[in-house]
DNA sequence: CTTGACCCTGTAGGTAGCTACGGGGTCTAC
DNA sequence: GTAGACCCCGTAGCTACCTACAGGGTCAAG
């Protein structure tokens, strides 16, 4: 399997192949005569867990993480758990922060009235904007 | 005041704000003989602005877009509301992501059986990991 | 036997938003 | 008059994750 095909069944693109091998997040496969990159079907597998991983909201540096515990004969399950676990958490923030810009921006966008002069409008001006043109 | 001084007030770094000026989201101000930046008090408040902006989920090409409809004297209250709209939904979306995601991965961590040998967790285990091993 | 699709390497670019560094000049206080 | 804190500019680096390009080689089809 060559590195294009391994791309066309992993749904990526073949540069970032190569790019998760110098990231040793795949290993170097081994090398046709003429120097391609020839990948075994297990290939396949490792690309879409990367992938899936990563729809999961680990970043290439966790995932590789992931990766070496999982081959790791003395890891334990608590491990990998972990991981998640702190991940979960890492979301469950971004999700607060998240919703108090919502929360904020949606009131914001409540009291403006919706019509005439910006300089008056609400948002800018709960943002300071219009004393700060007031004071150029 | 000095572009230290106006970095205190607003509590960010000088080279912020040589930054924010060079992608022309704050305007050059005078200069001293010397040729150091002398900023009006109202840098202060512009400054702050953007801050807040940024804090209420706006990128500094955003910021910039809403500086320049504040300053133009014809931009409508809407235009300003438009923004923060489509801004409120793209964090939506987003905690709608984060969210399948926390989803997603909590219900892996709770199927984990939270001991034992990592080849039989199942969390990589969803992820594909154990077959792609075991092709290998 | 040539065309076009693929592969190789290495390096550079691109996004977002800074941050740091080098090699200067200036200002303030003792 | 000198030490230390500040300022200048330009450029490079950082994180994260690719993407693109240049300048080659290879392979399969017609």
């Amino acid at each position: 399997m060559t590195i294009g095909q391994l791309a066309h069944e992993a749904g990526i693109n073949p540069e970032s192949i190569r790019f998760y091998e110098a990231q040793s997040l795949v290993s170097e496969p081994p090398r046709s005569q003429a120097g391609y990159r020839m990948y075994p079907l297990s290939a396949v597998l490792r690309l879409r867990f990367i992938k899936r991983a990563q729809e999961l909201g680990f970043s290439l540096k966790e995932i590789k993480e992931l990766l070496s515990l999982a081959e790791d004969r003395t890891t334990d399950c608590a491990d990998v758990r972990e991981l998640a676990q702190t991940k979960v958490s890492e979301i469950s923030e971004k999700i607060q922060t998240l919703e108090a810009m919502k929360r904020a921006l949606t009131a914001l966008a409540e009291t403006c009235p919706g019509t005439g002069p910006a300089a008056k409008c609400s948002i800018l001006d709960s943002m300071n904007f219009d004393e700060a043109r007031h004071e150029n």
